[in-house]
DNA sequence: TATTGTTATACTCTATAACTATA
DNA sequence: TATAGTTATAGAGTATAACAATA
């Protein structure tokens, strides 16, 4: 048939381009994390996004998390919500600005927070396994340098090492 | 309080992880395609993927098309409805199979790919404006490293050089 | 092969309340 | 004060991508 008669151009540009590749990559994480990450309780990446965010930078408003994550500051209250419900995060008036909700990791979203990061460590720690801890570093280089290049808010993020998440 | 005990390391992991920073540059790739590659005629990026599918590696079933570019055979239906109502594909009988369909680019179909080609490669070496080719190359391999690793169909794709889309 | 529907993500638009700054 | 402008949150709604189920 013609499924593989060997063309001249054998491959296709397109399945090298870096464009097409991080959008494959991109599935792949999403596949992994859906089958693997997602609780029970319907916690999935972004609420434990939001949650370690609290908890490494403390109690911070939702416009806050949603500059230091990328998220649209709409999406953020939803998921504040989710993890309110769940008893794992807790909103308080900012007595200073009383526009503010200050959002803060509870005791029980501390102790959920480090099982499911563990969960999350493995399971990222598989996604990039064939990766050796210099190639990993220079992937991370050259993305970090990408995105510093369109958006300045990464310039700060020192490219220096730490891949927990 | 807790948040910051066992955490020596000020910026915070979740910023540098692979996982976070290639969801950040899907993110960023969307929105350049979103702003500055979608046409007046409602054309994408799938559309013009699968156009250039079948002209680079010639006319082929839906089906093969959807193995190809990993995407999911009832989607590609859709994308190949919209290129045929724009005569830049067609479907037709497979003659040496005349059970199968094999879709196929018209002369308007290369035409219009030629054009949106050259806008898509110039949109993504902006993109990618801050690596030099051998980053580039890096990257792709790096990438593709560990595509192969999870899917074998990726193993074919031999890491040498070629971007274009 | 095609249709239909579901889910997650990212985003837009609008409304409201609370703040800031100025007349 | 009073007024105008800005910001934080909230909710509704849209679009796309990925996928499941089925005809």
């Amino acid at each position: 048939m013609d499924d593989r008669d060997c063309t001249v151009i054998p491959p296709d540009p397109l399945l090298r381009s870096p464009v097409y590749l991080v959008a494959e990559l991109g599935k792949l994480i999403r596949r992994f994390s859906a089958e693997r990450l997602t609780g029970e309780d319907g916690v999935r990446l972004p609420h434990v996004m939001v949650l370690a965010c609290v908890h490494v930078e403390g109690p911070m408003s939702q416009r806050e998390v949603g500059d230091r994550l990328r998220m649209d500051a709409g999406d953020v209250v939803g998921v504040v919500d989710a993890l309110e419900r769940l008893g794992y995060a807790e909103r308080r008036r900012d007595p200073r600005d009383r526009r503010r909700w200050s959002v803060a990791a509870t005791g029980a979203g501390v102790t959920f927070l480090a099982a499911r990061r563990e969960q999350a460590m493995l399971l990222y720690r598989q996604i990039f396994e064939p990766l050796g801890p210099e190639e990993l570093e220079v992937f991370q280089g050259l993305v970090l340098k990408v995105l510093a290049h369109h958006d300045p808010r990464f310039a700060d993020t020192v490219p220096g090492l730490g891949s927990e998440v």
